[in-house]
RNA sequence: CGGGGCGUAGCUCAGCCUGGUUAGAGUGCCUGGUUUGGGACCAGGAGGCCGGAGGUUCGAAUCCUCUCGCCCCGACCA
């Protein structure tokens, strides 16, 4: 007998989480650590198959709202930096720095092994981007000319880098991959327009596509994006009950477009000329973590369907060698009739698993890769015309047995069950654990953990009703680790009342919580 | 950068405290056989300069020093 496991994972989400995290990424065959480049990570074939449905649903949703794409470089001279303060100052301790540009090979006497040693010292030195704003805005300064030349709107899909002390794969790795989207305005109406309406094409795809309900609203002062006016984002809940922020759309106002010097003829006034408003925009492959943290379980990775890299996985069961032909052939045809089916508006992502090795371990393989439907096809189905259906939305061990036709006929409605059902439980789980708190007593208790040595999982959104200032907002967070992740802009956080930490009352609501 | 933990087979780890033939287990991998609605079973096999450097010693995975890297908790952050 092989260990009978109960779970494909270990430990259990209720154990350890942070490790729980880890395991799945394991053993969903996601992504790997790079192990001679500290902070990056490998992004295997079924991390990067679901960051490229991601990536191309919404790269659909950019073109639909009237962007292009375009491609600017990795370095940006450290003058680039400097031109906006705030912005330089966000970022200055999380940048690699290239100074050289060539290498230089020196054989040591003693030892006989080559050295490469860098040289060609660079006069003005380059930081690999941590975003673009800079580099970005220079070049629409010289795109814009006149308020003709407005609004420009441009996205770049790319990587980037940030020199992060704690690296986690997919949450906070030092290179990551993203998109950024930098738009220029004439007026400062168009410009908040824009930030507004990319941060619910974020709302839209994370709740529709990856099955995860966020809270819109705006950061706190504390909080914003080095440089910007205005920051508005999308928060998730994972199922420690942490918030992850999973997307940001800011307004720059005038800051960056006076920095760059995207300066434009006026419409208005003959001879004059304005600044743009500007706005920038970003979702990163965190969105895999925060898939991960909210819908895995512990047999491993859940898959939305809409961004599975494969829905549907077809496992020929072969137990006799002159039937296995025919398996396979049957399987391969099911898989063809299944793609000229759709979901979504696209042919069904199908895969047949021919690997030579036992059915239990695919079985297992596909329920930690988290692929929605699993169908098992051997030759008492065929001749049956049935197949074999197990979700990954159910138990590992439950399969239906159903008509293939009635299977082909519902395999649509299936797919949306699972996808609704996804969404449904991230919604039910948040709303479980967003708590009204009006009292620093009740706030302090609800993010306290009954054992402090090995916390467990507690607290979750607490939504207070806030007045306090910068500095006090500062000392909740040193206090009790815990953040105003946003002021929530839904309707159900309207209304105003008594400041939880002043007493000053018209205050307004915001969000805090735990934060990853 | 502070506190804690850890680097031994592809992976998970035992061995270290109390130094001593040829460094182990499970799993994975390869081969053969038995099985076949299933994370199978049996047998055989490949695979390690015990993270790296230095030291103590007749002898180091084990003791000492330094160093590099990883994980967790903080500070910083998408």
């Amino acid at each position: 007998m092989a260990k009978q496991q109960k779970n494909a994972v270990s430990p259990a989400r209720a154990e350890d989480f942070p490790e729980w995290y880890q395991q799945v990424v394991r053993a969903a065959d996601l992504a790997e650590n790079a192990q001679d480049v500290r902070g990056c990570m490998v992004i295997k074939p079924w991390g990067y198959g679901l960051w490229e449905q991601i990536q191309r649903q919404l790269d659909q949703m950019f073109k639909d709202t009237g962007h292009q794409n375009a491609y600017f470089p990795l370095l940006i001279p450290v003058s680039y930096l400097e031109k906006e303060a705030e912005h330089a100052e966000g970022f200055a301790t999380e940048c690699a720095v290239v100074t050289h540009h060539r290498l230089e090979a020196q054989k040591d006497e003693e030892t006989g092994k080559v050295k490469m040693v860098p040289t060609g010292k660079l006069t003005e030195p380059y930081v690999i981007r941590p975003t673009s704003e800079t580099v970005i805005g220079a070049a629409f300064a010289r795109w814009v000319q006149s308020y003709r030349d407005l609004p420009l709107l441009i996205n770049q899909w790319a990587n980037v880098m940030r020199w992060e002390m704690r690296p986690r794969l997919f949450l906070r790795t030092a290179e990551f991959l993203w998109q950024e989207g930098h738009t220029a305005h004439e007026t400062k109406d168009e410009a908040l327009e824009e930030t507004e309406k990319m941060l619910r094409v974020y709302e839209t795809f994370a709740r529709d596509h990856l099955a995860i309900p966020v809270i819109t609203g705006e950061k706190t002062e504390n909080e914003r994006f080095p440089g910007a006016e205005k920051t508005l984002c999308i928060e998730a809940m994972v199922q420690d009950r942490k918030a992850i922020q999973a997307g940001t759309s800011h307004y720059l106002g005038q800051n960056f477009s006076k920095a760059a010097g995207i300066e434009f003829a006026s419409r208005s006034e003959e001879g004059a000329t304005e600044f743009a408003y500007t706005t920038s925009w970003g979702v990163s492959t965190r969105l895999i973590g925060t898939l991960l943290m909210a819908h895995a379980d512990d047999d491993g990775a859940i898959m939305p369907p809409k961004v599975a890299p494969s829905q549907i996985v077809i496992i020929p069961v072969t137990p006799k060698e002159d039937t296995k032909e025919e398996v396979l052939h049957a399987a391969e045809a099911l898989a063809k009739t299944l793609r000229k089916d759709e979901f979504d508006g696209e042919p069904l992502r199908v895969h047949v698993d021919r690997r030579d090795v036992g059915g239990g371990t695919k079985t297992w393989d596909w329920i930690k890769k988290g692929v929605p439907i699993r169908i098992e096809l051997g030759p008492r189905d065929i001749e049956k015309r049935s197949v074999a259906v197990s979700r990954r939305d159910q138990g590992p061990k439950e399969k239906q047995f159903i008509p293939k036709e009635d299977f082909l006929r519902d395999v649509g409605n299936v797919l949306s069950e699972i996808q609704n059902g996804l969404l449904a439980r991230a919604t039910e789980f948040r709303d479980g654990n967003l708590v009204e708190i009006s009292s620093m007593e009740e706030f302090v208790k609800f993010f306290t953990p009954k054992n402090p040595n090995k916390p467990e999982i507690h607290g979750g959104f607490a939504v207070c009703h806030w007045a306090g200032s910068n500095e006090e907002e500062e000392k909740i967070a040193k206090d009790h680790k815990v953040t105003i992740r946003c002021i929530p802009d839904a309707e159900r956080f309207e209304g105003t009342g008594k400041c939880i930490l002043t007493g000053a009352e018209g205050a307004r609501k915001v969000i805090f919580a735990k934060s990853y």
